[in-house]
RNA sequence: UGCCGGAUGGUGUAACGGUAGCACAACAGACUCUGAAUCUGUUUGUCUAGGUUCAAAUCCUAGUCCGGCAACCA
């Protein structure tokens, strides 16, 4: 069984508009050729798939344009991150299979520079020290519709403005009570242009840089500054922050501005410093939704606070670590992703095609078992003819994954499903009477049955045939020998809602939890299952893809969860089985 | 009702003034020792109304609808 995730680049499928931009700007020559992206996730939860489509992109362009791809921790608010979320957010990008050297950062790396970058927009008359309460500011900001009106501070004059910032920072005021405005425009149509706080007091330890710092840099004013330090050319996020790229705009203009002044001394700002850099610009896409899905950190913290899921990892759960648990591969989801494309579209994708994605990599490289989950007996007439075992494949779609030899015996398990008293239309399967072939190990011809008191179907009498038999048949059934078989737990997994948007609707996304997203089953297997190791993936036939549990796996005792069914284009049509 | 984006089959995307293509889904068939995979085929689309042009998904005008923006969050 496999364990392999070193599967290729999913191959570029269309030219999307972030490829036209770095590609006209490396044909214009822009910051000398080269092209840095990064990925900058806030450390204050865990990633999901919708990160893994921003991961996807800024590695993926820095990787396909020859550059670099940086993983930043933007760790601006001290209130909101955690440390442990660090190493995780690591692990998960390294196993979708991304690579960022020896760029990593976190933006609490830059708070100095940051902070003198301050003083010298305070110097440079852009920058205030404001003293409007936080409830008032609503009134000065102003609506959309109707400008705003001007702080009674904003004129402060520079000298001031520095002093008292100085105090800030070094702790002589409360929380709340003084912050640092952008002097822009009151009355832009652009909220976040209406004198945007910079810089707010927050007596808080910081989980990177500790009790040195009380005042910390606000988003808008952190971002592109770090994106400038870094080196960064095209920065690239999502969609909500279009309105704010004329603020992110106007940093990166004044910094630039200040930096060719001289007005300070800047070395060592510019740690990647690159020939020719111009300055970073902000390019926004669509953020990935998927049906049957949320995707928003706090639902999902929802879903773990009140155990509906067992964890973060839930396989259950579309973060990162629960699709690997689940049994997910890089490659699917780096494949779809690429499949996904990149627009400004906001739209809905269907999880159908993560599972494509999916089970197209599986196809290839789980290794092929035979497990009865809903175990009928079977037993064989004229067992003397029985060879001790069979060989089979262990992948068909790859001989160089070998063969293995099954026991046979007098008593099999097939699936109960596999047998039908009165079968339907086109039922390809056992019947009495009926022949059905037996995955490589011959023909079960049905003689007769015993049944139970209640009429229930208990034993199923067969008599077997080699494979060598002329028999015409049109179905092939799995099956184990009952004496040889191995008992596992096996975990069913479905989607873990009922409805295409369980956000968006009038009751509690809650409501449409799937109470059928997972059964636990006893599965009955043929013996090779049982050296499965933590991790492994295997398709039990004719069944679903299974994933041997990383953490529940024992030696000699692994623990399957499904990851996705094979599809099944008998069983749709068919009506509602028992 | 302010600003910024966006709109192509059921879904996601391509076409950058010149035959609306691809993938998923659905359906039908072929093949098959997995009713899987594979292969073939079918159904379904340019938001609306005007305009420019020999020619418009593409350019222009007006409208409609959808998303985002009024944290000292990111």
């Amino acid at each position: 069984m496999t364990t392999d995730n070193s599967t290729p680049a999913a191959a570029p499928t269309n030219k999307h508009f972030v490829r036209q931009i770095i590609e006209a700007d490396l044909a214009a020559g822009r910051n000398g050729g080269q092209v840095v992206t990064r990925f900058p996730p806030e450390p204050n939860g865990y990633l999901h798939i919708g990160h893994a489509k921003a991961i996807c992109i800024d590695f993926g362009m820095a990787q396909e344009y020859g550059g670099r791809c940086h993983l930043r921790m933007d760790d601006t608010n001290p209130a909101k991150e955690e440390i442990e979320y660090i190493n995780a957010i690591k692990e998960d990008v390294r196993w979708l299979g991304f690579d960022w050297g020896t760029h990593f950062y976190h933006a609490s790396d830059f708070f100095g520079p940051m902070y003198a970058f301050a003083e010298a927009l305070i110097q440079r008359g852009q920058a205030y020290v404001c003293a409007v309460p936080q409830d008032d500011w609503k009134d000065y900001r102003g609506v959309p519709t109707r400008p705003g009106k001007e702080s009674p501070w904003r004129s402060r004059p520079a000298a001031e403005s520095l002093d008292l910032f100085r105090r800030m920072k070094a702790g002589e005021f409360k929380e709340g009570e003084l912050c640092l405005r952008a002097k822009i425009d009151m009355a832009s149509p652009n909220i976040h242009l209406r004198d945007p706080v910079i810089y707010r007091i927050l007596h808080a330890e910081h989980p990177h840089t500790g009790n040195t710092w009380c005042v910390y840099p606000m988003y808008d004013f952190a971002h592109p500054l770090e994106d400038a330090f870094e080196g960064v050319t095209h920065s690239l996020c999502s969609i909500e922050f279009e309105v704010h790229r004329p603020l992110y705009d106007w940093v990166i203009e004044n910094l630039m501005a200040v930096r060719a002044a001289g007005k300070f001394d800047s070395a060592g700002w510019f740690t990647e410093a690159i020939a020719g850099y111009q300055g970073p610009q902000q390019n926004e896409f669509a953020r990935l939704d998927l049906t049957y899905t949320v995707m928003s950190k706090r639902k999902l913290l929802e879903l773990v606070q009140d155990r509906l899921v067992s964890g973060w990892d839930d396989p259950r759960m579309p973060t990162l670590c629960g699709l690997r648990r689940r049994g997910y591969t890089p490659f699917a989801i780096r494949n779809f992703v690429e499949t996904v494309g990149v627009t400004k579209f906001n739209s809905l994708t269907e999880v159908a095609l993560l599972e494509h994605c999916l089970r197209e990599d599986l196809n290839k490289l789980a290794l092929r078992r035979m497990a009865v989950l809903k175990p009928l007996k079977v037993t064989i007439e004229n067992a003397s003819e029985l060879p001790a075992t069979v060989e089979a494949q262990n992948n068909p779609e790859d001989p160089a994954a070998g063969t293995r030899q099954i026991p046979l015996s007098r008593e099999l398990l097939i699936e109960s499903d596999d047998f039908m008293e009165v079968p339907p239309p086109k039922y390809f399967r056992l019947t009495p009477g009926g022949s059905v072939r037996i995955r490589n190990a011959g023909f079960l011809t049905c003689t007769s049955v015993e049944k139970d008191a209640a009429g229930a179907v208990t034993n199923v009498i067969c008599r077997w045939s080699p494979q060598t038999t002329a028999l015409k048949v049109k179905g092939t059934i799995h099956w184990v020998s009952a004496p040889h078989a191995k008992q596992v737990a096996v975990r069913l997994y479905d989607r873990l809602f009922t409805v295409p948007e369980p956000d968006g609707q009038e009751q509690d996304f809650k409501t449409f939890l799937n109470p059928q997203s997972l059964e636990q089953v006893t599965a009955y297997a043929e013996p090779a299952v049982a050296a499965a190791q933590p991790g492994d993936k295997v398709q039990f036939e004719r069944v679903a893809y299974f994933i041997a549990d990383a953490y529940d796996s024992q030696p000699g005792a692994p623990v399957f969860n499904r990851t996705v069914t094979l599809k099944d284009t008998w069983a749709k049509p068919q009506p509602a089985k028992k």
